[in-house]
RNA sequence: GGAGAAAUGGCAGAGUGGUCGAAUGCGGCAGUCUUGAAAACUGUUGAGGGUCACACCUCCGGGGGUUCGAAUCCCUCUUUCUCCGCCA
């Protein structure tokens, strides 16, 4: 969330800002800043109460010690009335304390002043493109046909175990799954990024510390028995490591990638755009995690844009990447590229990374901090991307690399694979 | 799952009702000494709120309670360890 100095100093900057994502948050943070002060002073109020019966219990200690017990008796008369003042202002401090981080709950990161005001996809600014689209016969199919064609993915056998959304990857369609996790994981690890594992459900805390609770409460599987969420990414259970954690700045940069499968309830979407390996309820991803100084924060996004270019030209998609604008900027981001590939047999872009710098505004909930040259804590930078989404790179793989005599592995992956083609 | 023990500052580890935000050691930082380093010595060293700066307030796993006063007593939750059971 927003820090609540930022808010005291830069109002109307920040007021500019959200305005980009069609917020209006003017009364917001009139409000926010009117429970503070309202906050700030009740606090006061209850340390001077609190103070004054210290003491005062100091003295019936000392009273005690040298046997004045009845001075010290009538000391304690006083503190009846000081109990009951400090539990009423205790009350309000945290009734206030309470509604002012509701408040701030609600209230979106501020974009970055590159991104554009915009209401939806349509607004995201093209930064990049690359690749050649091949041109394909008449006969080239979308990739849920070569799934079927070549028995690699079998939906409807998801659909028996589990249901919709949840397919079973088949023998080389498997197999090239298998390969994607472990070129992405080699490839980051030379980029310098420590490869980790991670639970694969997460507490309620860490789903506050990322910001996926309380805005998205009903996108993630809640198993209510034990209270536990099965993550919708792997940048849940990484960034959470450094939840409540001051580093040493010599500690930066800070660079983690792991893979995980990824869960996404995405209730109420249905229709040929979520055919396939379009939009599931599980898949997997490989993701990389970075903690920065403020400083250096951005200079570490176009790093990660470039490493993830890097792997997509390697596999020959052809791609694009895309700023995104103020309506389609995900609640904590800052800012965010999106990486799409083309998807020749469909004919249409399918989003298979985002790239997003959160600024403090993760490490503010997560209290992710590092001792600056004065020794002061300060918050750092939190910054993820994905290296790569696993079913939309296949499905790009699948369309694109289709032939009339099966579809060819891209050659980084024929290592991995242990076979040419798909046939 | 059953029985028992424990949770204190970066780490180790004292502290069982008042002067304890907390001894001591290690580590960190600064200084003295040294050509430099090490050793030794001296000082310093948790977080949050609040203030121009002080003062002051909160925090000894989380939450609640007893008391004028709680790291210390009580309840509860969580976690860790030991033993038993089960198990990939």
């Amino acid at each position: 969330m927003l820090q609540l100095q930022t808010i005291r100093e830069n109002k109307k900057e920040i007021i500019l800002a959200l305005g980009k994502r069609n917020i209006d948050a003017q009364t917001l943070l009139d409000n926010v800043l009117q429970l503070d002060e309202k906050r700030r002073t009740t606090q006061t109020q209850l340390d001077n109460v609190l103070a004054e019966s210290n003491s005062l219990s100091k003295e019936i200690g000392a009273l005690y010690k040298t046997g004045k017990a009845q001075e010290a008796n009538v000391l304690k008369e006083k503190t009846v009335h000081l109990k009951e003042e400090s539990k009423q202002l205790g009350e309000d401090l945290n009734a206030a304390a309470e509604e002012l981080q509701n408040l701030l709950y609600q209230i979106p990161n501020a974009p970055h002043t590159s991104v554009r005001k915009g209401s939806s996809e349509e607004d995201n600014e093209e930064v990049f493109k690359e690749g050649d689209i091949p041109t394909l016969d008449t006969t080239a199919l979308p990739h849920w046909e070569l799934a079927k064609k070549y028995d690699i993915i079998d939906f409807e056998l998801g659909v028996k175990i589990a249901g919709a959304g949840f397919p079973v990857y088949k023998g080389k369609g498997a197999r090239l799954q298998r390969a994607l996790i472990a070129y992405f994981l080699d490839k980051n690890t030379e980029a310098g990024y420590t490869e980790i594992q991670v639970p694969h459900l997460v507490n309620e805390l860490s789903g506050y510390g990322t910001g996926q609770l309380p805005d998205k409460e009903g996108q993630m599987y809640h198993v209510t028995a034990d209270d536990l969420y099965l993550i919708p990414t792997a940048e849940v259970p990484i960034t959470n490591i450094f939840r409540d954690v001051i580093v040493n700045e010599s500690d930066f940069p800070i660079t983690y990638t792991g893979y995980t499968p990824c869960f996404r309830r995405e209730a109420g979407s249905y229709g040929a755009h979520v055919r396939g390996l379009n939009r599931l309820h599980q898949f997997d991803k490989v993701e990389i995690v970075r903690v920065e100084h403020p400083t250096k924060s951005y200079e570490a996004l176009d790093g990660m844009v470039e490493h993830v270019k890097n792997i997509l030209r390697e596999l020959k998609l052809p791609y694009r990447i895309l700023r995104l604008c103020g309506g389609d900027l995900g609640f904590t981001a800052a800012l965010t590229f999106d990486f799409e590939v083309f998807s020749t047999a469909q004919d249409r872009w399918l989003e298979i990374s985002s790239v997003s710098n959160f600024e403090t505004y993760q490490a503010n909930r997560l209290k992710l901090r590092y001792k600056d040259e004065n020794g002061k804590n300060q918050l750092a930078h939190t910054l993820n991307g994905s290296s790569l989404a696993l079913p939309r790179v296949l499905a790009g793989i699948l369309e694109n690399y289709q032939t009339p005599e099966g579809i060819k592995i891209p050659d980084v992956l024929v290592p991995y694979c242990g076979f040419e083609m798909i046939d």
